[in-house]
DNA sequence: GCAGGGATGAACT
DNA sequence: GTTCATCCCTGCA
């Protein structure tokens, strides 16, 4: 089983893979761009769609690690997760914004898909990054270490300072700081004010 | 049958 | 900066 992509390990817990994914590049298709943010969710939590047990749309988050968990949101919008820990615990981490990089990966196709030229709101949430990157649920379920996925390590060259902080947009567990981000970031969903990692 | 949701965009103060 | 309608699917009574 392939549990390590882009010098990630994902059989740990989510809190741990979820700041080692900032940086990162993720492209579906050929079309995407750096991780800025993250947020992490375990079977152990309230919040977590894993916390009551298995059921029939969240069965890929207690699958094998290092594959996506794609669930519909609001009836409306698609969110994307990376599923970790050991097979049959349930956990994963979401990805809520991306950065985009230059046309090479894409940026006209997320434009055209999104109706909309800012960049910065492009991907600047879970569900618009889907939306951009063209996540549905066809996507769910599978292995990110294959197409039409594509994980890219981090630009060792390029530092990247982080910070931690409350979820969003959730009604349980709000205190745990399992929300992070790339500090600075213009591209982040909400503004950060947290702590630094 | 019904309540509520890991959200968004528009319309506001 | 904030609230508000809206999307329809899921899980549980």
């Amino acid at each position: 089983m392939i549990t390590t992509l882009a010098g990630i390990d994902f059989s740990a817990p989510a809190h741990e893979v979820a700041p080692q994914l900032i940086g990162v590049t993720l492209l579906v298709n050929g079309v995407g761009g750096r991780i800025v943010e993250t947020e992490a969710y375990d079977r152990e939590e309230p919040a977590s769609h894993c916390f009551i047990g298995e059921t029939p749309r969240n069965f890929a988050m207690f699958g094998p690690p290092g594959r996506s968990y794609v669930y519909q949101s609001h009836g409306l919008h698609w969110c994307l997760n990376f599923v970790c820990r050991e097979p049959g615990h349930g956990a994963g981490v979401l990805i809520r914004a991306l950065e985009p990089l230059a046309d090479a990966h894409g940026l006209a196709a997320m434009r055209a898909r999104r109706q909309l030229e800012d960049e910065r709101l492009l991907c600047a949430g879970p569900g618009r990054l889907c939306q951009a990157l063209g996540v549905t649920r066809q996507h769910n379920n599978l292995p990110l270490s294959e197409a039409p996925f594509l994980l890219l390590p981090r630009d060792p060259a390029r530092e990247v300072a982080m910070l931690a902080g409350p979820r969003i947009g959730i009604s349980k567990a709000v205190d745990l700081p399992w929300r992070f981000v790339e500090a600075g970031s213009r591209f982040l969903s909400k503004p950060m004010r947290g702590s630094v990692l």
